[in-house]
DNA sequence: ACCTTTTGTCATGTGACCCTGACTATATGT
DNA sequence: ACATATAGTCAGGGTCACATGACAAAAGGT
């Protein structure tokens, strides 16, 4: 699952620490979704649209559809 | 997590089975989601919506703000 | 009455999604 | 040289999201 969390990330200028402060989960959790490791849960990425004013599809992408 | 799948099968006539053999999960799973008992995985929500024909944002409400 | 379908639930097991703490490496500033 | 900030990773642990198999209750058809 493709997302685009570290150019909205960067956009913002916040490290991986404070996006996980304003989450509220850790920074290693923001590293492990950035770098593709896992996906984060749905509530997770119900709070990360909303943190970025998006739908959850405009940050995610699991590559649309799939055999 | 609020979410609207026992509608929409209902507006298909699937019963749980059928649904969980359209998203690749089992019918416990889907009864588990419907009850409420978990919320689906993010890539399991993007099924569902795609599925549907609508976004995670219309199927699932986790309640909007809260804190 | 019998059979099938559907839904709900329980038990057990595995892997994913989180945590904390620690360590390494790079970059910046003093 | 030293301290700070950031990013990446690993170890160890806890809870949640799946799986399969089984059991029971309710509804419908014959």
């Amino acid at each position: 699952m493709k997302n685009r969390l570290k150019v909205l990330r960067a956009e913002r200028d916040w490290s991986q620490a404070e996006l996980g402060a304003r989450l509220d989960v850790s920074r290693q959790a923001v590293n492990a979704i950035e770098t593709g490791k896992y996906d984060p849960s749905l509530p997770l990425a119900f709070r990360i649209a909303r943190l970025f004013g998006m739908t959850i599809e405009e940050i995610f992408d699991d590559g649309g559809d799939h055999g």
